[in-house]
RNA sequence: GGGGAGAUACCAAAGUGGCCAACUGGGGCGGACUGUAACUCCGCUGACUUCGUCUUCGUAGGUUCGAAUCCUGCUCUCCCCA
């Protein structure tokens, strides 16, 4: 994996790039949507190429090796193969899980143990064979495994999970380079950058990772419960840390807003599964605001979708049909909600980027963060 | 024509003397959702001058300290037999 920066804002940490990946190139900022089970729900492969114009999904090691299990994978020919994605994917560790499914695990120094959510069956995950799925997996950048701790942890609790996910982390970087491939192409480890909400741990856990000296870097364990300027003052934090000419990735996060005053804290990549899921559950995001396509609001309103939308469901379907749909519980609505709400994050990354290039990016940043906090 | 069952809030359906302004679903309205156990979850849903008051359980009376619940008349609905 290469990674080229190209603009840097004046006023901010903003900046433009490059990922240059086996299966293609990935303009930064980017947002990648989440496809855990190997797919973006409700959404065709196509769609998220030509409706979209998705440059690289995520897939879920926990999820993936659960269901449907390293033997179909790899007979597969490994995610890409099996999906028919064949742009960059990245796959999350199980990490999150270790926070997600928390009532389902026991963590130890070995690893975590996953009691399954599916038959309760055991699976121990460990920081090497988590690096063995994700090679089997196939996936073009692969995380390390780590304890994403809640938001709320304290201190004591933070400094003790740092220490774990570090330890994680060397032995992921260990087994990582020690094995290869199996279908021919490259993979990179991202490591994770921890430390909740304490500043020094999290210089601590960038100084750490960036030693490492990876192609990209990740910040985990925001957006877990801990109040937003935090969040944002973490970013900060460890991107004054991580080396400036590698790719940083901020895990999970987020709302469009936050998504804005990510990339001018210097973030490069993002994901969430906010788009998808909002969007099944009848929210959607536009420049101009939110809206709850369930309100009575919107029962006669036969207006496009969106008129400042890109994707094709943006001008082809009317509010009102689309409030019919989600409140039938139909799935078309949940459908076209969700690449409406994709289409939108790619539309916003996008501009960004141009909006970084040109060296304007402060102003329309703040412009579109009072835009985006409207509720339509 | 004979026999039987039943009428409860927008719908369905509990409740069969006081703990009932009335269980529970659905529907309606609103909210939440951030590396996806999520087409999920959470509120509200008789009226009002809302820590209280008023009017409700087909309808008109009655019994009782007290009735959606017991009694009588009426109206309507459904089922079976002819």
């Amino acid at each position: 994996m290469d990674f080229k920066l190209h603009n840097t804002d004046d006023r901010s940490g903003a900046r433009t790039g490059e990922i240059t990946t086996d299966h293609g190139k990935i303009k930064t900022p980017i947002f990648m949507p989440v496809g855990t089970l190997g797919s973006v729900k409700g959404i065709h492969q196509h769609e998220l190429k030509e409706d979209i114009n998705a440059e690289i999904i995520l897939g879920n090691t926990y999820h993936l090796y659960l269901r449907p299990g390293l033997d179909v994978l790899e007979q597969a020919g490994g995610l890409h193969k099996f999906n028919g994605w064949d742009r960059p994917i990245l796959t999350d560790s199980g990490g999150f899980q270790v926070f997600s499914l928390a009532e389902n695990r026991k963590l130890t120094e070995e690893g975590a143990m996953f009691r399954s959510h599916i038959d309760g069956s055991k699976h121990m995950f460990t920081p090497e064979n988590v690096m063995d799925t994700q090679r089997s997996i196939g996936a073009d950048i692969i995380m390390a495994f780590d304890e994403c701790p809640p938001g709320t942890s304290s201190y004591e609790y933070a400094e003790k999970s740092l220490g774990l996910t570090q330890r994680w982390l060397e032995r992921c970087v260990d087994r990582f380079d020690n094995t290869k491939g199996k279908y021919g192409y490259s993979q990179t480890l991202f490591p994770i950058v921890q430390g909740c909400v304490y500043k020094d741990l999290r210089i601590k856990a960038a100084e750490h990772a960036a030693s490492l000296n990876r192609d990209g870097y990740a910040i985990g364990g925001l957006a877990v419960g801990e109040p937003t300027p935090d969040m944002y003052e973490m970013i900060e934090v460890v991107n004054q840390v991580l080396p400036e000419n590698k790719p940083r990735y901020l895990m999970g996060v987020g709302t469009p807003i936050n998504i804005l005053e990510a990339i001018s804290r210097g973030v490069d990549m993002f994901d969430c599964v906010m788009p998808t899921r909002n969007g099944r559950n009848g929210m959607i995001f536009t420049s101009e605001g939110t809206l709850n396509m369930r309100n009575l609001k919107w029962a006669k309103d036969f207006t496009p979708l969106d008129t400042n939308g890109t994707s094709y469901v943006d001008s082809f379907y009317s509010k009102a049909y689309v409030r019919h749909l989600i409140r039938s519980n139909e799935l078309l609505g949940a459908q076209i909600c969700s690449i409406h709400n994709l289409a939108f994050y790619l539309w916003l990354v996008r501009e960004a980027r141009e909006k970084i290039d040109e060296g304007t990016f402060s102003e329309w940043k703040k412009i579109m963060v009072e835009k985006l906090g409207r509720r339509l």
